[in-house]
DNA sequence: AAACAGATTGCAACCGGTTGCAAAAAAAAT
DNA sequence: ATTTTTTTTGCAACCGGTTGCAATCTGTTT
């Protein structure tokens, strides 16, 4: 059998090679302690000489910090956020945060969650999820975690970090878009019909349409982010009326929508228009070219790590505090040319 | 400023509360120690009495065992790990581990991810890459990390727990398929030349087509797993004199190349076919039913997390051991019917 | 040269658990 | 009822660091 040599040098070691107490050498590894450059000197090289590294464990254990944020999911099927995942990860560990990734995927019990969450002893939890009902977040911020939202939307009842985008004006600005078309007949293909990104998206898109009257709506909902889902619908509604333009929720929904609108012999976007949601890279692909809203990701994880990193740092004034990011739409192959 | 009520109970807190030793409460906690059964309850009720949970930490600190382990990755762009991610952390969250994301897509030196790693205080990693050189799963082995390299190959320096498929034999049944098909002229398009299941699979490629010194064979690298690496290869391809056939290192590469076909105005399968590798979620979409080879996604997260928990659990006749899982072909529109 | 302030150092307690060992208690054997 | 065996228990040391405090060492100031 292999054994592997975890035994690992210690401050004492280093202590007694270098000839002065562990408090000293403690020092020398703490920013900011009182330590002289000469014993710091004898310090460095007895600690380069042994290979020292410090058990960050057993630090943590004293200081009551480990570095470490929970990065809370329950959605791997969609694309956008494996790039999430890889621009969170850089964000945290950027700022000295290990990530640890806990998957939601199979749980329906805040509670639960919120044990597992402290078993896993982190300092902090960001939430990147759209449809982890507000439970969950809420319940770790009772629980006395900080945390932070990410893609989420304000929530009254526990103040907590909110960053996301302003899906009430995404809906509005899609709306606004799909009207210029000249439609006269538009439509709004939902997510899941509970989660409130989808609710959100729709009271703007709704909001901007009863102030023109004459136009004919419709409102459906895919229920889930997935092509099937996209694309079984569309079929569906392609038996019966069609709207002339429709907003999805999500690229992946809208290409599903896409290939059933093409599927029955009709054009996108000369016969119907689609404009998505998400802009993830799928949408730039040459076969693809779909219009759609674009959301600032970049933005929102770079300021959910800021948020993090703000709560922990301890700083005096910390509060806190929604940050909504504005969309904008991006112009491809699937909407014909604004007019109006 | 808001501040959390980090105060947490401990052993101590219970062993008072309960009238016994902090060595009892610890006893109760850990599976196998010997408490009788009144002392266990007294400890029980008052530990739910007090919300006591166990700090991992300090548990970790005295048995140096962290239950932390680090799933090392460095491709963000391809989705086929956004499922691997999902299974590895159901996987290993269902066997009591925690998963630290690594992410190593900046980092180029093994040393520093050594230590990385180990100030990350993990107790075992598994790297989920094709594409990371050798060297860094070679480095954290040989920093005494037990290291298991899921999507791996074989690698006689270092002894490590390799699992993943027989990429040789993988070329082969892409070769034969395309034989099948009838094809006179067939092509191999991979993915970056350096990574080594590229080259495995191109070695089992030319490994069938040697057998049948009448068809001639074309090898081309895209150099990188993207659409548009997949597209421009393809496009460039068919200003020359084009195969009738290709073998494309990954799905996203081989959807490039299907659209770069139909742009030009050829058909697919008709003109040229196209087999794929990895059997991704889009591959079944509608409008690409892409024929393709599939890995055995679930199977090898499985193995991974399985064989880290024999190394770790002590299992005295634990050996690192290679286990090759095989693929198969999926039949779907982009390659005519096999005839011979 | 004496007095004093500031910088450096080591001691020892602490973080929150685990565990070897010997004493105490309970159960079994004589 | 006494001795032996087995089980349970608590003490105290340990895991590998951090940190308040008092003691020591510097370097100034007078």
């Amino acid at each position: 059998m292999r054994t592997f040599n975890k035994q690992r040098i210690t401050l004492a070691d280093v202590a007694a090679q270098a000839g002065v107490s562990r408090s000293a050498v403690s020092r020398t590894f703490t920013p900011g302690a009182s330590v002289s450059t000469v014993t710091r000197a004898k310090v460095l090289s007895a600690a380069s000489e042994l290979g020292y590294r410090p058990n960050l464990l057993a630090r943590s254990l004293s200081t009551g910090v480990t570095g470490l944020v929970g990065v809370v999911a329950n959605n791997f099927h969609n694309p956008i956020y494996l790039e999430v995942f890889d621009l969170m990860t850089r964000a945290l560990q950027a700022l000295g945060y290990k990530t640890l990734l806990i998957n939601l995927t199979d749980e329906t019990d805040p509670e639960r969650s919120v044990e597992l969450l402290n078993q896993y002893q982190v300092d902090a939890v960001v939430v990147a999820s759209s449809t982890l009902p507000l439970g969950f977040a809420e319940a770790f911020s009772v629980a006395g975690i900080p945390t932070v939202h990410a893609f989420g939307r304000d929530n009254p009842r526990a103040p907590l970090d909110v960053v996301g985008i302003d899906n009430i004006e995404a809906g509005r600005l899609a709306a606004r878009r799909l009207i210029a078309c000249g439609y006269t007949d538009i439509g709004f293909l939902g997510g899941p019909e509970r989660a409130t990104s989808t609710r959100d998206r729709l009271e703007g898109f709704l909001d901007v349409l009863d102030g023109h009257p004459t136009l004919k709506t419709h409102v459906e909902f895919a229920g889930d982010y997935t092509f099937e889902a996209g694309f079984s619908s569309m079929a569906s509604l392609l038996l019966r009326k069609p709207a002339q333009g429709y907003f999805c929720a999500d690229d992946v929904i809208s290409i599903g929508a896409m290939t059933a609108v093409r599927k029955s012999g009709r054009r996108v976007p000369e016969d119907i228009g689609i404009i998505g949601f998400n802009n993830m890279e799928i949408a730039r692909w040459e076969n693809i070219r779909l219009t759609t809203v674009s959301q600032p990701l970049n933005e929102i994880v770079g300021v959910a790590a800021a948020r993090v990193d703000k709560a922990l740092k301890g700083d005096a004034n910390y509060e806190p505090s929604v940050t909504l990011l504005p969309c904008e739409v991006v112009e491809r192959d699937t909407l014909p040319p604004a007019t109006k």
